[in-house]
DNA sequence: TTGACGATAGTCT
DNA sequence: GACTATCGTCAAC
């Protein structure tokens, strides 16, 4: 069930971005296991992609872990108070990375409304990547955790997405990044209330 | 060593 | 719809 390790090494990230989307994404922290289909994906392609990180091959402390075999978890801070949960794709030394900005809860909601301290009722309970991490109990201590282990991990649990259900729009909240803003490299599964 | 700022979310009008 | 909390990162000094 879970994600073989080769689905994470193609090299063409916006695929990889699309196919997520109907994936259950799980967790198991301290102890509580949680989980939910992924319902928002972005892609970011690396050292060509002026919104990503890793941009015209930039190389820090904390961008290291995107330069590593895809099949990880990146997890960085923004904004000082939100954690956001990214996977990593493609071959050792070429950043690429998934953004995952939305879940649609499936087992553990208790859990998750424990965490966020609110009612799945809630607008916006899963939707937006601070809230993904924060109800899938993911923090920085995730960061470089491989999704072969029994921590986190992607699940294909056959749901079929036609493509007339997945909207492709331009990235939001990176206006910073120029003329790679109007990348179609967000991923959105329509005709679900799980998602904006 | 320091300062400017961000892949946001929640709250208040 | 606008406003701001809040701090780790990074690049410049």
């Amino acid at each position: 069930m879970k994600l073989p390790s080769e689905f994470y090494l193609q090299s063409d990230v916006k695929k990889i971005a699309r196919h997520l989307l109907g994936k259950i994404l799980c967790t198991n922290v301290k102890g509580i296991y949680t989980s939910g289909i992924i319902s928002e994906t972005e892609a970011y392609e690396g050292k060509t992609d002026k919104a990503s990180h890793a941009w015209n091959g930039r190389f820090t402390e904390r961008t290291q872990t995107m330069y590593e075999q895809g099949g990880i978890v990146y997890v960085y801070l923004c904004y000082g108070l939100h954690n956001m949960f990214n996977v990593i794709t493609n071959v050792k030394d070429i950043p690429h990375a998934i953004l995952i900005r939305a879940v649609q809860p499936v087992e553990g909601i208790e859990h998750m409304e424990a965490r966020k301290g609110a009612s799945s009722t809630v607008k916006n309970f899963s939707i937006g990547p601070g809230n993904v991490c924060k109800i899938m109990g993911i923090d920085r201590q995730h960061n470089g955790v491989s999704l072969e282990g029994n921590n986190i991990w992607i699940e294909d649990r056959k749901i079929r997405i036609p493509s007339n259900h997945i909207q492709i729009t331009p990235r939001i909240g990176i206006d910073y990044a120029e003329e790679d803003t109007a990348r179609l490299n967000r991923y959105v599964l329509k005709n679900n209330k799980y998602y904006l």
